[in-house]
RNA sequence: GCCGAAGUAGCUCAGGGGUAGAGCACUUCCUUGGUAAGGAAGAGGUCAUGGGUUCAAAUCCCAUCUUUGGCUCCA
């Protein structure tokens, strides 16, 4: 016999050999139904695999991450299934289980993929579903492991295979499909009730641009039908927040061919908008001792050979613009820190100069591969909010600090609460790519964690990740589809003072290098917007808004009325228009919704006589009739963040 | 850049080898109104661009451009 701990702390005997199905089995019928994987001694199980010795068992359903990971994962060797019954002799690379759904890496041969297949095997996926067909574990040797898939003809198993530890090798086979895997698996191909093939992209074999490039399919499933119409039904509701679609209705910003890809027209409504998050962002870094700086948009080819930058990007950056006298070359600019180096060199600094920090809102230019480009989040011109600290080796803990602090009160005025920290150093192995003393990488990857740590910040490290002339910290934010994309950095750099041979005086009288630290809060102003619009659906917070309220008369002969409350609201921080479109309230309201006004103000008979207006809340809330004066009050109030 | 998908009116989209369609938006007229679409009429398109096949191409084929889902990249 042995005992089976289970997480409520409970413990029941088992025979030997029974398994995580027995356990939920002896707990109820109904949970035996729902089990579909199950955590023994903290290893994720397959349920029906026998279990030896005593043990803490935890049973996996839907309502764990972990049981959906074995069900997708499952899902991804039911496809396998279908696709090798469908197209014989198609060979397979990995089929994982991504955070939603799963596919799988597929070599076709000669044969040109498109998703016109998917009906096809959506149809032989639910066909082979319902056979129910058991998933079954089995320890194979390596060289069993070798000879399988020598036969199979399966080079990508085999390269798989080949960096796996003898003894450690398992296969899974349902129906007439066996792979290579680590499992668990779900019992049978019967609980998935539901599935949809999502998207067929191209894959490099292991990521790598010099391999083989495999078809991806990817799919999701589940174990009713009513949740993958639910899934659905989220992601339609998703794209209503793309930020593309929204500032097309909101007007606020546009592309052009003419113009160029990746190269954002911002109108009207955007260009305020954008605006006013320069000047919020602009008054805070007054407030925490930046100097504003301005640099031009081009450059003299040297400066970026100076900074290293056209070494290593000058070949996939857009190239020089020559002169049509002199034998000179400018680049447009891709970033603006050797033009602030070349600031600090303008005199001689002192210690007790230190630090200084240089801040510019500049507009660069980079060209990015054109099926990178992503409406504002990935762009070919765009402006950071940039600066540059200047500071000395024992002040860079300190800043970096600060500057955690302003990336917070930034992220929580726009009501960013879901970020992720990410710490990214050098590769673990690979230090070729970097430039700079293994002594400076490691003073600098050493301040990040502390000042992360001193500020309670919860971080992910990433290894390989950091920039090649240092490490630095990333505050990453999801989009609507849940794609992450990487907002405030903080990025540490002892290379450019060193390139741009920057210098101050200390104590000592002698010559001392400083550090430089670059960090921009919103990364950039456009993945910023873009962003913001994904999380606000649009609704903007009021000060935000390019136009705050919208005046909607009852008919046409309250218009002088409509102006002259107008004229009397708008100031420098509020702007708002006048509907006098020949139209009834109904329309009107509907329109102003649709716009995303954060405030309606309806006049007509009753407030001409009683010199009120009356106000509608953006989503409906109806705040009564009010004088000029406390809706000013009311609007003062909200706008003062 | 690579593997898929798409491009028809300002917007959202239907259609599809034989004279180009709808709804909304727009213009004009009627209506003078009270918290999410009042009514009528009108105007609006070289069906992304360039080639090819055909008696005939928006439709079929090829190339290019742009957008888009991924991959790789991201100073």
């Amino acid at each position: 016999m042995i005992n089976i701990t289970l997480p409520d702390g409970s413990v029941r005997s088992y025979e030997k050999g029974a398994t995580a199905m027995d356990v939920a089995k002896s707990i109820s019928e109904g949970l035996a139904r729902n089990v579909l994987a199950a955590e023994v001694n903290g290893e994720i199980w397959d349920a029906d695999r026998e279990i030896e010795t005593d043990a803490d068992v935890r049973l996996l359903t839907w309502n764990d991450d972990k049981g959906k990971f074995a069900f997708w994962h499952s899902s991804a060797h039911l496809l396998a299934e279908a696709l090798e019954a469908l197209y014989p002799g198609v060979k397979f690379g990995i089929g994982p289980a991504i955070e939603t759904g799963f596919y799988y890496d597929v070599d076709f041969g000669d044969m040109e993929f498109s998703s016109d297949e998917f009906k096809r095997i959506e149809d032989k996926m639910k066909e082979l579903a319902k056979r129910k067909e058991t998933f079954t574990r089995k320890s194979v040797s390596k060289s069993d492991a070798f000879d399988f898939f020598t036969e199979k003809g399966d080079e990508y198993k085999l390269d798989l295979i080949k960096d796996l530890e003898d003894g450690t090798i398992t296969f899974y086979t349902q129906g007439d499909f066996t792979d290579l895997c680590r499992g668990p698996h779900i019992p049978h191909t019967g609980f998935i009730k539901a599935l949809k093939l999502t998207a067929v992209a191209g894959a490099y074999w292991r990521g790598d641009e010099t391999r083989k490039q495999l078809t991806r399919i990817y799919g999701v499933s589940f174990p009713k039908a009513s949740e993958l119409k639910e899934y659905l039904h989220r992601v339609e509701e998703a794209k209503k927040r793309d930020h593309r679609k929204l500032g097309k209705e909101l007007e606020l910003f546009a592309f052009s061919d003419k113009v160029g890809q990746g190269l954002p027209l911002w109108l009207p409504k955007g260009a305020v908008m954008r605006q006013k998050l320069i000047d919020f962002l602009q008054k805070a870094q007054l407030k925490a001792g930046y100097e504003p700086v301005v640099t031009p948009h081009i450059a003299n080819k040297k400066l970026y050979i100076t900074s290293g930058h056209y070494d290593k990007y000058g070949a996939d950056s857009f190239q020089p613009i020559e002169t049509p006298v002199e034998d000179e070359e400018f680049m447009l600019k891709p970033m603006n820190c050797p033009h602030h180096c070349e600031i600090y060199k303008t005199k001689p600094r002192s210690y007790k100069d230190l630090p200084i920090r240089y801040a510019e809102f500049g507009t660069v230019y980079r060209y990015e591969q054109s099926g990178e480009l992503h409406g504002l989040t990935r762009v070919r011109g765009f402006t950071q909010d940039d600066a540059h600290l200047f500071c000395r080796p024992e002040q860079v803990k300190d800043e970096f600090k600060k500057v955690i602090d302003l990336v917070l009160y930034v992220f929580g005025s726009l009501g960013f609460d879901e970020y992720t920290a990410q710490v990214s150093l050098r590769d673990r192995e690979d230090r070729e790519k970097y430039i700079g003393t293994d002594e400076n990488w490691e003073l600098a990857e050493a301040a990040i964690l502390e000042a992360a740590e001193e500020k309670g910040l919860k971080t992910i490290i990433e290894y390989g990740e950091a920039a090649f002339y240092g490490p630095k910290l990333d505050f990453m934010v999801k989009d609507a589809l849940g794609r992450k994309w990487q907002l405030g950095t903080i990025q540490v750099d002892y290379n450019l003072p060193e390139r741009f041979e920057l210098e101050y005086t200390g104590s000592d009288n002698q010559k001392h290098r400083p550090v430089m630290i670059h960090r921009a809060p919103f990364g950039s102003l456009e993945r910023f917007i873009a962003v913001l619009l994904e999380h606000s659906g649009g609704d903007l917070p009021l000060w935000l808004a390019p136009e705050q309220f919208i005046v909607l008369p009852v008919s046409e002969k309250y218009e002088e009325y409509a102006q002259n409350l107008l004229d009397s609201l708008n100031n420098s921080d509020i702007c708002g228009l006048i509907d006098s479109r020949d139209e009834k309230m109904g329309r009107k309201i509907r329109d102003a919704e649709l716009k995303k006004f954060p405030y309606m103000l309806i006049v007509g008979e009753q407030e001409v006589e009683s010199g009120t207006l009356s106000v509608r809340k953006r989503g409906g809330e109806d705040l009564g009739s009010l004088s000029i004066e406390s809706f000013r009050k009311i609007l003062n109030k909200e706008i003062n963040i």
